[in-house]
DNA sequence: TCCCAATCTGTAAACGTTTGCATCCCTGGG
DNA sequence: CCCAGGGATGCAAACGTTTACAGATTGGGA
């Protein structure tokens, strides 16, 4: 038994034409005849032909793969952005490549090893890399479209929000409700990975306070892990306050949990003694009612992957800034 | 300017030596002078020469990619499978290419498409697929080595735990604790998923109970979500009992969040008023003091690929079933 | 009737590797 | 001194497509 699969070279023999018109059929190029088609395409059916895929990715150059890089999957942003990018694909006959630098380390390889990347694929989508601390445009080290998800990118497209803008609405909202002594949880600036995330949130936070003619008390901002866990650290520490808040706002919703666990463990009613405002919408935020800025990843991923195929095609660069609406659920009320 | 890069035929022009020598001298193949052979890797070094992926792979017939195919990468597990994946094949080489299957017709199309997958890579890892459910082996669907991750699968290897006896262990652990009134929070069986992981964690919980001369009480078992959200509406029936459970077992971390929560917002003591155990783990467990057991899942990853990689290698395939180790916390305690 | 353009098809040369086979050279044993 | 044998190399044929180019065939308009 010849367990090879079938070649163009097969259907061109059964066919009775050649392989350059079997090619063109299959691919449905002009300038084959219908009947021709048709049966080129019948005997193809018949034998289960499929493309060898390296094969016509060497002779064509196209590779039909779109490379992923972020620093990892595990956590939400990029899971979730994932989802998106991925059903897009899917749809559209590509392959994703997937490539994760969990560490510094990982991260400085990938960029060192960015040009044999672009070789494997046909275009790039970058999550949360931050590739604009090391180099000035995309050029600098992909030979390839590229879209930036979460970064602003000289050569690139990029999709991101606006987050000290939606930092200081989450405030605003808080302010709203007559809050006057506002916390803020803030993410740290993770170790070698140069996001501007957290100072633009801090900022927004400050705009919010200023515009509303209130104090910013360094007091009461604590900084802890972009955990659940560094939430809880985080409130404990803002509660020991001499004028402790009325409400805080959390750089992310993971910390928020924290707070809202570390809260109802010490007995505080949630919204009555303490607000609590997040940012992310998480999985976990509605079912745990979660007042929170609503970052729509999936569709954010989408977006992203829409737009690399039309980098692909030849359209220019787009950059894309995101809308995050506020979510207002049950962990935020009126001062008491 | 030729911005083409450089092919071994170049290589071969400046050493003054045949393609088909560079090419071994490359590969690190016998029956290349030394001398050559430096000769040759400088000359690569001089010219920054990269094989092309494309031609290499369809000469050779190696894709030096692995396949990788899950539901979803944004839960849980197979997102921190994922990273001990990744970590393994970034080190040895290999691309990885990802397949996500988040609804049935997604899987269908997976299966279905699974031959023409497997041209593409050299090796499969699944995650959470229940091909079984499908076929009777790999083979039935696979023309590459495979390794299943939480499945028994003939003619792969197989990287799973004891869902029966984790569960049982779980269970005994608040028996030891002297409750004898356990509630148990059950995962949905997933629509047009098979997995038998629920069925079987609920033998556990009945093992243990029986083991110990207890009475498994069925209004005791309520299934909700595997979420957080559905672990509070879950413990709410609990709790509406009328004997309500002084322990619950909760199938997964997520579910035993949302417990944990409800519980608190009643102002329910934990431990002393309900003790809590979950399964899986998860990230934010720790943070929460949440007792459960352990899946190290970054580990069975990191397992699963250098399994793959070791049946690509030639050798037989194997099944390894994992521990489960009980972590205790702070959410369980002696019956008050 | 002739010509030209448009449509269809085939030939063969890429694409950049890997690899089976032949060749050559050199060394050591008889 | 000869010959066997193995190391080192080269030649050329794969691998299975795509595609430039050249013919061949039509039909319609002048």
């Amino acid at each position: 038994m010849s367990n090879s699969r079938p070649t163009i070279k097969d259907i061109a023999r059964v066919t009775g034409v050649s392989v350059a018109t079997v090619s063109r059929a299959l691919r449905n190029l002009p300038y084959v005849a219908s009947a021709t088609r048709s049966r080129v395409l019948d005997a193809a059916a018949e034998l289960q032909y499929e493309a060898h895929p390296q094969a016509s990715r060497l002779a064509s150059g196209r590779t039909w793969t779109i490379g992923l890089a972020a620093p990892q999957f595990g956590s939400w942003f990029p899971s979730r952005a994932l989802g998106g990018i991925n059903s897009v694909f899917a749809e559209a006959g590509y392959d994703l490549l997937i490539s994760m630098m969990a560490t510094p380390e990982d991260r400085r390889r990938f960029l060192h090893e960015a040009r044999s990347f672009c070789r494997r694929v046909d275009g790039v989508v970058l999550i949360d890399t931050f590739v604009s601390a090391e180099g000035n445009s995309a050029g600098d080290f992909f030979d390839q479209p590229v879209v930036a998800v979460n970064e602003r990118l000289e050569g690139a497209a990029s999709i991101i929000i606006d987050n000290r803008v939606a930092a200081r609405r989450a405030v605003e909202h808080l302010i709203e409700l007559g809050h006057e002594r506002i916390g803020l949880v803030v993410g740290p600036q993770l170790e070698d990975l140069p996001t501007p995330v957290p100072a633009q949130r801090r900022l927004g936070y400050e705009d919010a306070l200023r515009a509303a003619g209130l104090r910013c008390d360094p007091e009461l901002a604590v900084s802890g892990e972009w955990t659940a866990a560094g939430g809880t650290v985080a409130v404990s520490k803002l509660l020991e306050c001499a004028q402790p808040p009325t409400a805080v706002f959390c750089m992310s919703d993971q910390m928020a949990f924290g707070v809202l666990w570390a809260a109802a463990r010490r007995g505080l009613n949630i919204p009555g003694d303490l607000s609590v405002i997040g940012f992310d919408d998480h999985d976990l935020s509605e079912a745990m009612g979660l007042t929170t800025m609503r970052q729509a990843v999936d569709e954010m991923g989408v977006r992203a992957a829409e737009t690399v195929m039309a980098l692909i095609g030849g359209e220019p660069v787009s950059n894309i800034t995101w809308d995050v609406p506020l979510m207002v659920r049950e962990t935020t009320s009126s001062v008491g």
